[in-house]
DNA sequence: CATAAAAGGATAAATTATATCCTATTTGCC
DNA sequence: GGCAAATAGGATATAATTTATCCTTTTATG
């Protein structure tokens, strides 16, 4: 009933890919250096996110990632799904059928009432959405002081 | 992401508790078997439901499982949290400081939503609620049936 | 061609989940 | 008292998953 570590990570490269300028490319490595994210784990989730077309990627000299699409056209569904497969709070919700209990089962309407909020949650916050505010946090103490 | 083998199991034992008559006791290795679960896995589980004050045991030869208080005083999320322990969907929401970019983390404000989404939904559904709603659905097909 | 980057396969290490075994303890009953 | 049936609990086994690294390949730049 936890998040993985690699959609934890995820989350974190996906808005430390958004909130840097734009027109210049960003590197695994230091992408891993300031999130604190083993940087040959990262590779691989970074790599999941790029076939979700969340990221695109350029190899070479030159090379690194860039958001695949606009920040707000990015969901935490989105990118949680791509490095961890299809969220499911219980089993049987993965498709019908999957536990032969489901018809007579009251646990199983709860399981897909709390799956719904979950995800209808994670698929209405954006990428965009956390990338503005990293930057009112960041500025948070700053207004504390100017004021 | 995903609820444990455990917790389903724990579910579906006290459901078979609560919707057994209450004024005979009920045996650990029956319940087993008519939910299908691993019978010494089982006594695992009800020991940990016990100790929770879920379940009240009864050893020696007449022994076995009763509930420990009214049904509608028993929370999903009471059960599921015997057996596995407190719920957190990501690890920045076990305590204050687990991760220290909590401060700064706008991905953290959002598990401390969606958390709260979930634990309130499993804190309001009890387990009176579900054994009334298995009641109603074990009447279902008869329902079709007469209509 | 040398260098720097991502891609991907294989594998190692660590952790957690699932399940069983064995012995002890409690209780009811003959 | 002694047997049978039940829970209690420690130790352990097995399996699955998660986390992480290594090594080789491919791609692009200059
Ligand atoms: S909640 Fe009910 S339907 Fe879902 S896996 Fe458990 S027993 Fe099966
Ligand atoms: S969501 Fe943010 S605060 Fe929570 S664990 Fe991840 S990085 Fe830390």
């Amino acid at each position: 009933m936890e998040l993985s570590r690699r959609g934890d990570y995820a989350v974190r490269a996906m808005l430390d890919v958004a909130t840097r300028p734009a027109d210049r490319m960003t590197v695994t490595k230091e992408i891993a250096l300031r999130q604190d994210i083993p940087p040959i784990f990262l590779t691989k989730i970074v790599s999941s996110l790029s076939q979700a077309g969340l990221l695109r990627t350029y190899r070479g000299v030159a090379g690194g990632v860039a958001l695949g699409k606009p920040a707000d056209q990015i969901s935490l569904l989105q990118i949680i799904e791509a490095v961890e497969g299809p969220i499911y709070i219980n089993r049987c919700l993965i498709r019908r059928g999957e536990c032969d209990r489901d018809r007579a089962c009251p646990a199983h309407e709860l399981w897909v009432q709390a799956q719904g909020e979950l995800l209808g949650l994670l698929a209405n916050k954006s990428l965009a959405d956390l990338a503005r505010r990293a930057q009112e946090l960041q500025q948070a103490p700053m207004a504390d002081f100017a004021a």
